[in-house]
DNA sequence: AGATATTGTTTGTATATGCAAATAAATATT
DNA sequence: AATATTTATTTGCATATACAAACAATATCT
């Protein structure tokens, strides 16, 4: 986790950033599925950003979308970099092939699970 | 963790009153190393088992050592049935040797983490 | 024996997360 | 059009967890 502290984020506001990022307006919802996490979370990590000032909140009707602000597309390289040097890190640690299975078994078993 | 709710204890605090009962007067040091959890969340878990009585804290100079109390015997027998549905609910979801890759795996890969 | 280092435990504080309830708006039903 | 249902988001509260600092003993070194 060393690479994100550079960048002052946690991971898990990173990787919401990110996603902001590749999608402009995106909405809570979505972004609570896309990264499996239930919406109340998503909500208090967009009100992280937002203190940061790397997102803003436009709220029409019962929707909202969520922009990055030019602060955060300045840090879009930067947090590229993190995540390649994340992989590049911990992929030593793993074979592609034990990587697949260990996924696809979590997966799995989280799917079924009630 | 169904199962578990009859007995009103969360499933961390209930392995952590098994490992207690199965090893009476063990200490907290020990049972962080057991349960993989750092000392302070054993602490924490032990102030609310003493507030229900189901353990009490008895401390000599630097080593404190955990004992259940009779209360927490009678639950005895209850918990271990918890585990056992638990073990019977689940295992079939996944077959033996996919769980031993499975946890080897992630094993593994824990212990080479910085 | 006195100073220092080590060890085991607890406390203060922070992060990550979710469930259930509260809102608020949109949609469907009558 | 008025009411009821559904949907999206946020808030209140709770759990789980850890790190670092504080404490408190014990062990080690000189």
């Amino acid at each position: 986790m060393e690479s994100w502290k550079k960048l002052g984020l946690a991971p898990s506001h990173a990787y919401l950033l990110m996603l902001v990022l590749d999608e402009p307006g995106v909405q809570p919802g979505y972004a609570a599925e896309e990264l499996q996490l239930s919406p109340s979370t998503v909500t208090r990590l967009l009100e992280k950003l937002e203190e940061k000032k790397l997102v803003v909140r436009t709220t029409e009707g019962k929707l909202t979308n969520i922009y990055p602000t030019p602060k955060a597309k300045e840090l879009y390289p930067q947090m590229k970099n993190c995540t390649r040097e994340f992989q590049e890190k911990y992929q030593s640690l793993i074979n592609e092939e034990e990587a697949s299975r260990l996924v696809k078994s979590i997966n799995r078993i989280n799917d079924q699970l009630p």
